[in-house]
DNA sequence: CATGAATGAGCCTTCATTCAT
DNA sequence: AATGAATGAAGGCTCATTCAT
């Protein structure tokens, strides 16, 4: 019998949507990136597929594997625009010439809105170190280069020189309070925001002094 | 899930357990909690599928769902079980008569060995918070016993009386901090175990004071 | 914001469509490889998709899966079965005490039904010997054994010992005239099938002889 | 396409061919064909994509449609100019005045290497010309040219005339031997390769008599 | 003539869950 | 109480092909 002759894919159906403008691919990318960090952010790495991502951003199926091996990749360009944006703010405001007191005000206000903003990246980051070891490892070089800044940014300010280990713990203890602002956990816990905001600032304050 | 990909704990064989038809309910369920543990905590909730655990348990792929309405209730009744174990060694350790100094060593160690048995299980759980209003509900609850308990327990050991805000936040400090110890983060950043580990007992012996 | 939980699978679009009767295993996998068998000859191995030979079998999608490891592995099993049947065909009539032109012609006969029969598998089979190295060691061993059976029955039918190598030409000469005969090229190529036919019969005679 | 695998033969990276901008539309063809051949050739028609083919010949995806209405199109291509090269070698070789067993040894040594450095566009072709009516067409329509052009060479030489059918049989007897030589066949088969090769010398001289 | 970004149908595979025995 | 065959929605990824520049 002769066989079922698949007629060439794409012929026929062709819905009459124009097709997007010809972009340059760097904005391609970005936008499939702030789509991808949208997505990841909201619905967590395993509840966000690769063709929302980029249906998201405005483009079909195959254009989000033109920009990314596959979702981890995207997944790691994500986080990376969010880290790499943390980082300049908190630069940023390490410029200003505010006192110690308010500095350390603003350094905690931004870290919890940070949080806040990316708290379901975050959540799957973290799973993500656990299960993947290329995520691990990538988390890992962000977190030694997260490190080197703090140290920098001290010697930079002349501050007194301090232990690797306590920016490192100061990191830890810090981070998992501003997640649990994030994510409401102080209130779930019926705990008072404001003390526990409080409490971080006069934590900031000691690695500032 | 990730792609092929088996994520770094002891991998190895766990050989089916010897099947125990007709053996009564509450045993059943006993071993399909101990083997969702331990795989939810080797590969991950979502590396882990239903009809592995079964069988890893020694039952067939229907006897799972005679026992959890679905996977996620198996997940809960893993993590309940293993923070039930968490605390009430806890509670063990605190009634011994030892030395703040030396009690808060004991406690700091045990935590450790604690998070790094867990590493996985809590990797997933940080996650599932996020993702899965059930699993918050559930661990919210259980953060808030945990504060409970740890009131208590100050109280009855005749300590002075703290902000609930101020217990939470040794918990998130330390917790985060035994998560890094537990996973390696402190030798991938180069840090000294050991620094780290004093500190943390410094922290714990704030809160024994 | 609270992610969009998703419900459980298949909880509402159950179509009450009797599920098939909980059959024995061995018997779903012959009914997938007949279906697989008769895809993969009708359409290729590339114009035939996993999810059809699952419903031709009358299965639905993920028990293809429970059977066979990937699409390959279905293939093979496939080729397998026809290949065995083949031989089981030619060692039943070896035993017969026909005169040898009869014997040839019967043989001829039963060759050309033989491809005819299987020859989209046969194609397929011939492009996956050279694409894929698992096919290829199967193949490689079922030609192996093929030549043994042949050798085999030459001495049982006590016919004069001949070179391996001689066996190997015929097997090659005679197959591929039959996939021309079974593929419709002798016509095509205005040959007279009959002369074709008759050029076999005594090429096989003189193996017999 | 079978997952994960590329082919046994020689891998190695083709380097991209220096782009030839604006170069006459002819030569671009021909880069594409021999792109095209030497791509199907190594990974097989359906292991090969056209994007690859035209980067292969140093052109970028769209140049490759403006020469070939498809796929298939540039396959039928690189099909034709493989065996337009391969009779014009046998006729050249059949103006020598060697002896014929010269000729046959010399003729078979051709054919093999020519099976050899086409193992992989042969085993494709044979493929398609299952599963593919166009292919199928186009291949018929080479055949009866073969068939023809032999009749042709033996009436030149002043051999004497055979039947069609003969010829035709010659040829698929060969042909198959042919292939398994070049596909490293016999050898796994622990067949003798020499002995192979006198057997189809003999053969052909029988035809050249 | 040439480019290459974009398209999108399609296919393989996984796995949570059901239910007849 | 237990079994395990069967289900089928979902999702990651590929690749032939188009068309605006």
């Amino acid at each position: 019998m002769l066989p079922a002759e698949r007629p060439h894919p794409s012929t026929g159906r062709r819905k009459t949507l124009k097709r997007p403008r010809r972009g340059d691919p760097a904005r391609t990318r970005e936008r499939l990136i702030a789509a991808a960090a949208d997505l990841f952010n909201r619905f967590g790495y395993h509840g966000t597929d690769t063709n929302r991502i980029a249906q998201e951003a405005g483009y079909s199926t195959g254009t989000f594997y033109k920009h990314f091996r596959d979702k981890r990749e995207a997944f790691l360009a994500a986080y990376e625009f969010w880290v790499t944006s943390e980082w300049s703010a908190v630069a940023e405001a390490m410029k200003s010439t505010a006192s110690p007191e308010e500095l350390a005000r603003r350094l905690v206000t931004m870290a919890i809105s940070f949080h806040s903003r990316w708290k379901g990246l975050r959540a799957s980051l973290l799973e993500l170190v656990f299960t993947d070891s290329q995520v691990r490892n990538f988390y890992r070089a962000q977190r030694r280069r997260q490190l080197d800044i703090i140290a920098e940014l001290r010697s930079s300010k002349g501050l007194r020189t301090r232990k690797r280990e306590d920016d490192a713990i100061h990191l830890f203890t810090t981070e998992r309070t501003y997640d649990a602002l994030a994510q409401g956990e102080t209130r779930d816990l019926g705990l008072n925001r404001d003390v526990v905001i409080e409490a971080m600032i006069k934590n900031v304050l000691g690695i500032l002094a």
